[in-house]
DNA sequence: GCACCGTAGACTGTAGACGAAAGACAATCG
DNA sequence: CGATTGTCTTTCGTCTACAGTCTACGGTGC
């Protein structure tokens, strides 16, 4: 076995296996766990819209010093998620009725570009990997697992964002999709069966590279959500 | 004039003329100051692409500590300026063609919405503003007098995004059209005169609430811009 | 002559401390 | 009795110091 070495690789290591070495996982830097645990806190209330953030309060809560939770209200503060007051100091996000709309408006439209970039450019791998994803979650729904179905309706848009091939396009959905998640929590359990159909309507447009008609459901899709959106802020 | 005070106005103080108080102009903090500088450092190349960014370094170079020169490292970092590798340090993001692509894929997109939601939203002052920049851009561009003309098209293009009325696309636009400059600086100086005949008929567009040639025509120009960027960097 | 190892330097990551501004409250003066 | 002003507390903004880690270079053994 060992001597199987191929060609071009002139005794690289000892041989290791490839993928299989488990990387040393290291902690990373400080603030992005600080950044993490910050963002989860905002996005399940814990932390609620308005709230005053007090770096040392965080600091001593987390068991780390202020400059960490510095960075990290810095990074969350350009994210959109806490408003940074000079010389005041940070405040958690209060979302209006009227930047949710804004919000879904934009995502639409990130989501609607990633749809016909998808059918331009995926391939019979692509395609699999969405009837997977979508099959899993059609039997989420099937067995009322909430919490999976959830899951798994972001992790199909992520593909077809992965899918798309642009990154530039994909960092700035993902940020826009998260924060609409969070204003649409309380929503999202609502919609479940209907949204997987129209996954599946998808997945045809796009297996058959109909960047048009892709392009036309996922706007459509998107557009239901926000207009359920609506309905329930009414009631 | 003193005794002509209104009447819901009661002694407010010494009967200062209402707008003229110059505000005392406060530096800000100074992370933001940092960052301005840098940006402006990296956006006219005087930090090249690639260079390694030294805190102390910079730190020393712009006469304070190095925490301001971090954070303000960090929130280059999340809007795509730095690299921050982790325990190395940050460096000037090196700019791809690909990447060039995608970015200019997505204004194409966001600065199209926009064009969309300003035929939809814009009143009779908005068209006036936006004629007057027009009005002047082709005044400059006639005077050859190109900083003013590129600096009348970032605010033309920045108007229609006012009246789209859509912060959040607004504030994504703007990242993006930032770093689409930085990448095409060296063309923006070739397309000048094309570009204000094709805003003008943007304008008549907008004033005749016709949003899908609005899109249209803002996605046209637009493309038009990335095609000059890669037949340049064909040359 | 080549490869490996050890050491030194530099830089980042984190912690703690000091000065300054903003807000709240109470005392005083008209 | 009300407004103003002074003080006091809280919290942020900035600076300095120390520990951990990566890189590069020189020495040593084969």
């Amino acid at each position: 076995m060992y001597g199987c070495l191929p060609k071009g690789d002139p005794m690289l290591s000892a041989g290791l296996p490839q993928g299989a070495v488990p990387k040393l996982e290291r902690p990373g830097p400080l603030r992005d766990r600080v950044y993490e645990a910050l963002l989860e806190l905002i996005t399940t209330r814990a932390l609620q819209p308005g709230q005053h953030l007090v770096e040392s309060e965080l600091a001593g809560h987390l068991g780390v010093s202020r400059q960490p939770v510095r960075e990290a209200l810095q990074r969350l503060n350009t994210e959109g998620w806490v408003d940074l007051r000079p010389a005041q100091g940070a405040f958690v996000h209060e979302p209006t009725e009227a930047e949710a709309d804004q919000l879904l408006t934009v995502r639409t439209l990130l989501e609607a570009e990633a749809a016909r970039l998808a059918a331009a450019n995926a391939g019979s791998a692509g395609v699999a990997a969405l009837e997977s994803l979508c099959a899993e979650g059609e039997r989420a729904v099937a067995a009322d697992d909430v919490d999976t179905a959830v899951a798994l309706n972001a992790a199909f848009h992520a593909k077809i964002m992965d899918l798309a091939g642009n990154t530039v396009l994909a960092g700035l959905a993902a940020q826009v999709d998260r924060r609409v998640r969070w204003y649409y929590t309380p929503v999202a359990r609502q919609r479940g069966r209907q949204s997987w159909i129209e996954h599946r309507a998808l997945i045809a447009a796009i297996t058959s590279r109909d960047e048009q008609l892709a392009t036309t459901l996922m706007r459509e899709h998107t557009e239901h959500t926000r207009r359920s959106y609506h309905e329930r802020a009414r009631s």
